[in-house]
DNA sequence: ATCTTTCCCACCTAGGTGTGAACC
DNA sequence: ATGGTTCACACCTAGGTGGGAAAG
């Protein structure tokens, strides 16, 4: 299944890390967006994600270092099209860059199993661009196409060592979206706007944008 | 004397880092400031330095792990006052606090030799405080008191171990200075408004807020 | 024509400055 | 009275939003 993390089961074979557990934080939130499909912009210079992924975990071992990593996954054969307000496929995926350009090392790895598990995780200073050369540390993704994050908890020191680490990998099918350079579906843009602090400025209530421009009218 | 490095000096005995080289960045500016004496603000919430200490490390193994710590010394036995345009020695300098008050344990740490030698270092998220309870993190000084801070280079990758790791300190004596809760010579006042691109409402050309404020008397 | 991408922009959040009056 | 400290505040830096026109 392309769900699968191409990390994990592409010709790599490493030990499963045991008692280790993940959940995710603010469920409500996603599965707003995840009722009316999520999309997630992406532009050349980087754009971050909202809502921001954040995980909590249980089950490391205080004292031994881990680095946490996510990477986006293709969730789906297709490439997709709106139309007449529904997302619908639109012909087969794309082929994809190496799934190292899909990666998001957290900054704090490698960290130790107390450091992890004293607050929840937040991917907040991921970025998703459709930039395919100097896109440094940026997530690339192809537009018009679904994506699911997977979170993997990896029990090592050295970066060098990821691939054949201890590995533990989740994800949450509610995080599932779609990458696209504009905004399609008006739902979810209504909810990007009432919950995304940085975009205030475009609600209804209060002096938005939108309408200070039809009082100048 | 009591310029020394408590951490280094009071009954520890650790290694010596050898062939480690530390040198500091901006110092033209540092100079500026140390030859009218610079003075840097201390509040309850905590302030951030300015200039920003600043230093290039050499002769790092690339892959050993390493912490680099700020460490706020006492520079002088003496208390201070500002009179008469001169600052004067006023009495002796008050008890201070156990030197863990006065440390400020760089973000990155621990992190590789290469990690540490790849571009200048930045002590730029350390906050100068004067209230000792809930400082959960900020260097505690004592007002109109002088102080020097030293850079610890430590080759750990526990924390715990810190005071018993090799380490090689450096200090600069352009970068000391006396703390204070409001800025006490002009010359100061200019230096930082001048240089500090936070305080640039403050500068004489263009619209500063001391000229619009006359402006609407 | 239609669909997708790019770019600039007004509007925000978040937080770092010294000021000057009030306070102690 | 004097000297040091505190606080709200106008003014900045820095950077994250979607809109909408233009371009591809």
């Amino acid at each position: 299944s392309p769900r699968l993390s191409s990390v994990l089961w592409d010709n790599r074979n490493p030990q499963n890390l045991e008692n280790v557990d993940v959940i995710l934080e603010g469920t409500d939130l996603w599965r707003k967006f995840h009722e009316v499909s999520t999309e997630m912009v992406i532009t050349k210079v980087g754009r971050n994600m909202f809502p921001v992924l954040t995980v909590r975990v249980t089950g490391l071992e205080p004292d031994k270092q881990y680095y946490v990593v996510m990477e986006m996954c293709l969730a789906s054969d297709s490439r997709y099209r709106f139309f007449e307000n529904c997302w619908r496929v639109a012909g087969r995926a794309e082929t994809q860059l190496p799934s190292s350009t899909r990666l998001y090392i957290h900054q704090d790895s490698p960290a130790t199993g107390a450091h992890w598990m004293r607050e929840p995780i937040k991917m907040k200073t991921a970025k998703l661009t459709n930039n395919t050369v100097n896109s440094n540390g940026q997530i690339i993704l192809t537009s018009m196409h679904k994506y699911i994050p997977f979170i993997h908890i990896v029990k090592t020191s050295d970066i060098n060592n990821i691939p054949w680490s201890p590995t533990a990998t989740f994800s949450f099918k509610e995080t599932e979206f779609i990458a696209v350079t504009a905004y399609q579906n008006e739902e979810v843009t209504k909810l990007k706007i009432n919950n995304n602090p940085f975009a205030k400025g475009f609600r209804e209530n209060g002096l938005s944008y939108t309408k200070r421009k039809h009082n100048e009218d």
